[in-house]
RNA sequence: GGCCCGUUCGUCUAUCGGUUAGGACGCCAGGUUUUCAACCUGGAAAGAGGGGUUCGACUCCCCUACGGGCUGCCA
């Protein structure tokens, strides 16, 4: 069969995990994960100013967060850079780069003039045909590749099919600067080629610099990378995703609330898609997960459809995995986690609780009948004005509903006793109770339970056990 | 400025020359419900514009408009 896929995520350690690098990392991850393959992951640190440890730890939590775990250590681009030297005189002995003696201020004055007369403003250098007699004695010099002049460099996309760059207007980039460091678009092709990666996938931002980085894999003679450069995400707005968009770091949507799995699930349909598949889990994304399902536009983060899916995993998730989800969300957000004995009867009551809310605070905010304090008492004056039925519950059901524990079996056995006690139908007590226990923050979710109690599966057969057929 | 990429309901998308252009989220209406939510039923809602090619274009080609990207001794 074909050889084994290897990709990669790399982003700058300039902040925060991206949304947008979330996506791409995802991609990555699904593609290799669900071919066996291999998935990596390198920071692109060679920028000392603005790369910072914090910004290391913060993608890699972010990447520990989602589930996207990556083969071997991270590796360090910036650690590499004498091996990116290495390629560099290379190239240069090979006849594939030159060393150019051209200024900065040089360069700087050619593009002045060429922008105001409206020319290109791709530099040419005049150095690279001479010969090393011609040099300057002592001079600084970079190291520019020899680009082509004529014909088309062509990136073979998976994703944006073939696009062709005319030689025109591709210059003869720099590989390593006047200090000897070398420059982002050596390190990149070096590195790719070095870890083996065979599919490169990230944002279509780097398009155009696939040609440039395809130059340096021809004059290695390397074998290319299969390219897959997928549209960027963009705002509500439709507008690049930027600061005043609010949420962009991924610890942003853990924050609040939103499990991991739905912001595989979500982040995976945005942009990508199997045919109307758009609720589903990550064994079958894996196995799904194509190149050939990418659009090509750029999508816009939608929060009301990340709640809807979110809300559907939430849902669908195991309870235990659920408490051990909502604790974790409590200590990331510095709360404090809840104690065994709430835990536990949450975990009871989840059965009921899980499939109406969309993150976690929402989920303990339904919870709050559970997992409050008791005794319960009503508030003075509800308590002042209630009916019987309302009444007798606040006097019977309600002590025994606060020592109870929430599973499924005992509240039913409460519930359906008591209806049963008053003639009533299961289902009726939603109101009686509300009334009883008015104005307490903790009431609300007692309805949800006993309504989707009632509705959803049960509300038949307690109805019958309740009125006696 | 030059070059490159994109454009189907409000949003995410299906369609890979022939469909009443489908689904999902959201929205609206009705149902159920002694709150909310959930749930059920129904509804409104799309091929940017203009030219071609073709018996037939959302689908292929060109132009325009709009959006985005690249154009650094940044990454």
């Amino acid at each position: 069969m074909c050889s084994q896929v290897v990709t990669r995520f790399a982003p700058s350690p300039t902040g925060f995990l991206h949304i947008g690098g979330a996506r791409t990392a995802l991609f990555n991850w699904l593609y290799a994960r669900g071919r066996g393959g291999t998935f990596l992951l390198r920071i692109e640190d060679t920028d000392h100013v603005r790369s910072t440890r914090q910004a290391t730890h913060a993608i890699l939590d972010g990447l520990a967060w989602l589930g996207l775990d990556h083969d071997g250590e991270a590796i360090s681009q910036a650690a590499r850079a004498d091996r990116h030297r290495e390629v560099a005189y290379q190239l240069l002995a090979i006849g594939q780069a030159y060393k150019c003696f051209s200024t900065q201020d040089e360069i700087e004055t050619f593009r002045d003039t060429a922008r105001a007369e409206g020319r290109s403003t791709l530099f040419r250098s005049p150095w690279r045909d001479a010969t090393p007699d011609q040099h300057p004695e002592g001079a600084a010099y970079v190291i520019r590749i020899k680009a082509p002049r004529d014909g088309a460099v062509t990136i073979p996309d998976a994703v944006q099919g073939e696009v062709a760059i005319r030689g025109d207007q591709l210059d003869d980039m720099i590989l390593l600067r006047g200090d000897g460091s070398p420059v982002y678009m050596l390190a990149v092709a070096v590195d790719d080629h070095d870890m083996g990666v065979t599919h490169v996938i990230r944002g279509d931002d780097h398009l155009n610099n696939a040609a440039r980085q395809m130059l340096i894999y021809r004059a290695m003679g390397w074998p290319l990378p299969v390219y897959a450069h997928i549209p960027l995400i963009h705002g509500p707005d439709g507008k690049k995703l930027s600061k005043r968009h609010g949420a962009l770091g991924v610890e942003n949507y853990r924050e609040m609330g939103y499990p991991a799995a739905g912001m595989r699930n979500y982040l995976a349909r945005l942009g990508w898609s199997h045919g109307d598949d758009e609720v589903f889990t990550d064994a079958q994304a894996l196995e799904w997960f194509d190149l050939s399902g990418i659009g090509k536009s750029p999508a816009r983060l939608d929060f009301k459809k990340l709640d809807n899916i979110c809300g559907q995993h939430i849902a669908m998730m195991g309870d235990a995995a659920l408490r051990r989800e909502l604790q974790d969300f409590l200590v990331a957000t510095g709360q404090d986690p809840l104690d065994e004995r709430k835990a536990e009867l949450l975990e009871h009551g989840m059965y009921c609780l899980k499939e109406r809310a969309k993150t976690f605070p929402e989920l303990i905010d339904k919870a709050e009948f559970i997992l409050t304090d008791r005794p319960i008492e009503p508030e003075p004056r509800a308590a002042a004005q209630l009916d019987n039925v309302s009444r007798s519950i606040l006097n019977e059901l309600t002590p025994q509903l606060q020592t109870a524990k929430w599973t499924r079996e005992e509240l039913e056995t409460v519930m359906t006793k008591f209806s049963d006690d008053h003639g009533m139908k299961f289902g009726k007590l939603a109101g009686p109770l509300r009334a009883a226990l008015a104005g307490r923050s903790a009431t609300p979710s007692v309805f949800d339970m006993m309504l989707v109690l009632g509705r959803n599966e049960s509300i038949a057969r307690l109805d019958d056990a309740a009125c006696g057929g």
